[in-house]
DNA sequence: AAATATTTTTAGTCTAGTCTAAAAATAAAA
DNA sequence: TTTTATTTTTAGACTAGACTAAAAATATTT
């Protein structure tokens, strides 16, 4: 349906400025792309030029690029891929959900027809990725969710795991000895007012988490 | 375990070189390289250089080509994984074995541990693809089965279809709508001396297949 | 064995995507 | 508002993988 052909450079180029304006809404500078893709800002520029051929971004010399209509489905139908990948690698697989992560980038873009809707349907079409994040249906639309990071629940409140804002392997790991996947459930004893550490209950054992780790991990309070 | 960081387009070569060499056995000619990958004879000299530095072929100016231990080992590896895919397109997201071939041309180039390893075991251990090919287990130890052409077969004699040595989608089309898919049943009733044809019986129905199709199906003699 | 035909390699060019270094534009500070 | 700092773009070069045309090597005829 999407008619343009793009290489998967070019798609990569795509979902890092979907991910920038998901966080920073507006115009995406070039050294922040460059910066997203470990890359230079040359290399950044040249590839603007490019995608801005193909009418995949609207880019304005020195002032940056925002995903035109076709370039955001682009991007969103691959997260929307990579995601549904992710599911099977983790359900139907058996993968950690700290391993999924270099498959899926190389899983995304994969090209054919009917792939994502048989995958999605062969699935049990998944809302969520094995990290909480949202799937993005066949029509690209997002599910919205109500979720609260560790970190501005009340000492007494309780929260089941939903998503992670930290993607790295060892944040994962970490996670999961914790017994934090998703689904999880915790409560928070107390706040430590110095270092903003939260020590929680999960099940019948007890935490001590760093802000960092109240900063990263998503839960619906219950 | 392999070390050697290999291009989708080094790969796609060493199996055309495993291809070619597999149907006649022997040294693989440049030309003959180049038309098995739709490439020129210079493509095809450059990309053996490129082969030879990195000791995944055996490459003599002028005389030809063959697979090094490593070279071999990469393209079984790959003809494992192209295979294991098509079975997962087809058994599991229902795709038609005539639907598959470009999916997993993509597919076999995904690149991690213990991918093909999981594969494998989530799909129960196959041992033969959607057409019936063989494939290599994880020590690139192939099956040998005994099958016969069904031009060879006489009148009387029954079989059951096991393979075929054509995978145009056009083909395998053909085949699914004439209900002669991966097991089924078939009897030769008679063989045209004039052009080859075989009228069989499959189940209740009776057909005439051409010399052409005789020859490219094949079948377990019961 | 010489002449001719075929196959293969070399030479030179192209594109996509990368790089570094230098130039140009924009933003911030004096 | 002029100077300085930062960001972005341009210029030029590199690599992998392709191409065509020409040259060289091998194979086949006569």
């Amino acid at each position: 349906m999407n008619s343009v052909f793009t290489t998967s450079a070019e798609e990569n180029y795509l979902k890092a400025i979907f991910k920038i304006a998901e966080k920073e809404p507006g115009v995406v500078l070039t050294n922040a792309l460059a910066a997203e893709m470990g890359t230079s800002a040359a290399s950044a520029t040249d590839m603007l030029k490019r995608l801005s051929d193909k009418q995949l971004v609207a880019y304005e010399k020195y002032r940056g690029v925002t995903l035109s209509e076709t370039g955001n489905r682009i991007a969103t139908d691959l997260i929307r891929k990579h995601r549904l990948w992710e599911v099977f690698l983790v359900d139907k697989l058996g993968f950690a959900w700290d391993e999924v992560h270099e498959f899926a980038e190389q899983l995304e873009h994969i090209q054919g027809e009917h792939l994502s809707e048989r995958l999605d349907e062969f699935l049990g079409h998944p809302r969520f990725d094995p990290h909480g994040d949202p799937i993005p249906d066949a029509q690209g639309k997002w599910m919205r969710r109500t979720q609260s990071r560790l970190l501005t629940l009340t000492p007494g409140q309780r929260g089941v795991v939903t998503g992670v804002d930290d993607h790295s392997p060892s944040f994962l790991q970490y996670l999961a000895e914790l017994g934090l996947s998703l689904g999880a459930e915790l409560a928070l004893i107390e706040r430590t007012p110095y270092d903003q550490s939260s020590k929680v209950r999960i099940g019948e054992r007890e935490a001590v988490l760093s802000e960092k780790v109240g900063q990263n991990l998503f839960v619906r309070i219950i």
